[in-house]
DNA sequence: TTTATTTTTTAGACTAATCTAAATTTATTT
DNA sequence: AAATAAATTTAGATTAGTCTAAAAAATAAA
């Protein structure tokens, strides 16, 4: 079996490899882990050893097909847990995803496809997230941030990109919930800052916060 | 925080000092723990430095109040997991064991708590244990084995000493669950083989089986 | 196309948890 | 009380994961 230290990695190669298509640079997984771009490339050798990555020096990193199985069901056991926790017990957006990223861990088949059925299968976990299905298809959005919407266009509220605690409380004080509507009513030249309308209040934020909301245009 | 390691140890410590009334041996928490002795003091030096233990050399240890708590703690979280899985998940009481090792290190005080309130405050576990309550007190049973019972006496199962599958898978088919009636009907002098009345059914039992079945006398 | 900058890897060291083998202390027998 | 056995601790190694500092390779700039 694999150490929770190594699922993480894998995880964040899988994460990472969804933007660039090129192999994976050690400084990116440094950064999202929080760690050493030494501790990265001894953890890569290790991965690769077990056939989990694909890797030459200098060259970056890919998942093999079996890493990257491993990834998405880890990211789908921390989806579901998520679920769990907003729907279940009652946590908020804003308080799972710490909690996620240990039940994910605790990866058995079994417990995770109950889990699956206990919550009856959902499709999205409370940022908007698609839970990867059982047989590790995931059906992500296309992704159009608010902050490709132009004047005057309307859209709603379908995921976050970012899921820290500041943020996801920012958006909630600022009703910026999912599901919600929302229309651009400025957008200033000089730094993208944006009016949108919110339940018919006008909110204005800036173009860190809304690069990271993905919605779909209406 | 603590490890889980550390933490593993200090519920093998809580545990076998309900025993004996003694200090904790090192060679009892390595048996249980399935690690050498010398693994053994090495941890418990460190448990002590941290105040978690209280130990001079060779006199085995103590929990301090400070470790305690953290161990009934970690109990009352695996117990409620157990609960949640048999009653939730519908696993059975043989599959919930290994999995309660893991989910009771995931240790945030709002977790365990609103994980208890979404079971409904339960008392006991799947396997008839107590659940410690938030504020870390334990209603034990008194400790009546069925090995204990006299012939023709009869007593209600309410819990088991011994949690592994095969023990349990073994109760299982004898129909000897917890909430069963039970009567003796038989006592083999020799090595105290039980023939017992279960369900109507004459069963015949081990005294190693015997002993590890709870009963509250009838 | 050299020079400078950035990225990545290596070398060597550290901590946590474990082990084996040897030494020491405690307990049990004779 | 001495000898033996059992329990416990120490000494020294090992593995996983991490780090800092230095070397090497790849990129970018001049
Ligand atoms: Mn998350
Ligand atoms: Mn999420
Ligand atoms: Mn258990
Ligand atoms: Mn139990």
């Amino acid at each position: 079996m694999n150490s929770f230290t190594e699922e993480n990695y894998l995880k964040a190669i899988y994460k990472l490899s969804l933007n660039g298509s090129q192999g994976v640079s050690t400084n990116a997984i440094a950064d999202l882990l929080n760690t050493k771009p030494s501790s990265v490339t001894d953890m890569i050798k290790k991965l690769a050893d077990k056939k989990l990555v694909s890797y030459q020096k200098y060259q970056g990193v890919d998942l093999t097909k079996k890493g990257k199985d491993i990834a998405i069901s880890i990211i789908r056991n921390h989806r579901l847990w998520e679920v769990f926790l907003v729907e279940k017990l009652n946590f908020k957006w804003d308080e799972v995803h710490e909690l996620a990223e240990e039940l994910e861990h605790i990866n058995t088949h079994k417990l995770t496809e109950r889990l699956d059925e206990f919550l009856d299968f959902p499709k999205y976990d409370p940022h908007g997230d698609p839970i990867p299905d059982k047989d590790g298809k995931v059906a992500y959005h296309k992704d159009i941030a608010l902050s490709d919407l132009k004047n005057e266009e309307k859209g709603v509220i379908v995921g976050v990109k970012e899921h820290s605690k500041s943020y996801l409380n920012y958006l909630e004080q600022l009703q910026l919930v999912l599901g919600t509507e929302v229309k651009v009513i400025d957008i200033v030249a000089f730094d993208s800052t944006m009016k949108i309308l919110v339940n018919g209040k006008a909110v204005v934020i800036s173009h860190q916060a809304s690069k990271n909301l993905i919605v779909k245009s209406l």
